[in-house]
DNA sequence: CATGAAAGTCAACGGTTGTTGGCATACGTC
DNA sequence: GACGTATGCCAACAACCGTTGACTTTCATG
């Protein structure tokens, strides 16, 4: 049984590369399986077809739970800074890539990011401001943070791609600020 | 000929809401024809091919030319209804989320976009504020309206599917005036 | 009415996809 | 060393893809 784990890990790892770089339709089971140096009968064996092999590859976890509202770093650029590192970090799982390429054609994607909202996100914003806008409010904060991602990631429009880190957190944290606490109200930063 | 214009425009017609909603891998020539009612040979015949046919659902106008810096309503509202009004118009050729949605899987479409926004977004930009940073604020406001159309009308996440078009405006222009202006007491954006 | 081009249908090709079952091989255990 | 099980490879399947060429129908024009 040890060696079979090896070979799991090779299959998710390679799958993780690719479904991140070419969507779920654009990544076929044989270029995983040449990627892994596998066979690729063996990924339907071990992980039961395409699918489940791409519900483990694409598992997310935000670890939003752990921020406290009540810090005396601005909440925004905590966000911005917590989402870059998700993205890429040194230990990034290229979780939320694979899934965000997915989701734009492939409704199981789309589904798994609006759980992921519904569970994650919602919970984590609804520690700000007025409750009855939570919703509303952090459906613009993730439309901003995700239309970054986009930008940069996929769509690689240049000017977006080539900036810094800090120039980020500089330019977005206000408006994640400005998302969450509305006009003004709560906690303003700056 | 009178026929045939017809039927180029019946299949181009239907090309473009199944483009719109599977990408362009998703969106197969048998199933554009069989909406359009015709041969899947003539989508050949017609347009050269799937590419072809793309090329021409996927053509893209942004109107951004006319736009006046000077004028007494802020920029941003007005950017802003211009986009909604493109996404979710009247007359909307849903050219935008066409290329959005496949840019994701297709680096065809992502260059298309990226030559959009080089040669339509960038110089409408240059119109506002320092111009040696003009690239970067044209590459924030871009990211936060992309990334509501992402949220808005391809993963289609609930509370931002569910805003109107007045919230939106309302919760958006003083975004892109941000991005635009700085914070508009003179900082600058590097 | 005759005619030829335009418009459309049909079957089929070659290639790729995810998936399957059979067969060879390596390995841990008695 | 023998044996059973895990591990892996190979060939092939059925379905689907974009595309092609030959054939039939429609129709305006002389």
């Amino acid at each position: 049984m040890r060696k079979s784990d090896r070979t799991r890990a090779g299959i998710l790892e390679a799958a993780r590369a690719l479904f991140a770089e070419h969507g779920y339709e654009g990544t076929t089971v044989r270029a995983i399986a040449e990627r892994a140096s596998i066979d690729p009968s063996m990924i339907i064996r071990y992980f039961g077809g395409k699918d489940g092999l791409f519900s483990l590859a694409s598992k997310v976890e935000l670890g939003l739970s752990d921020i406290n509202p009540t810090a005396p770093v601005p909440v925004g650029a905590m966000l911005v800074e917590h989402f870059l590192e998700l993205w890429e970090g040194s230990g990034k799982d290229m979780g939320l890539v694979i899934l965000l390429r997915a989701a734009a054609t492939n409704e199981d994607a789309a589904e798994r990011i609006r759980t992921i909202f519904r569970e994650q996100v919602l919970p984590a914003a609804a520690q700000f401001g007025d409750p009855t806008t939570a919703e509303t409010r952090a459906g613009l904060v993730v439309s901003q943070l995700f239309g970054l991602a986009l930008c940069r990631y996929i769509l690689a429009i240049p000017s977006v791609a080539a900036m810094s880190r800090a120039d980020i957190v500089e330019n977005l944290a206000p408006v994640v600020d400005l998302h969450l606490f509305g006009d003004g109200r709560g906690k303003s930063v700056r």
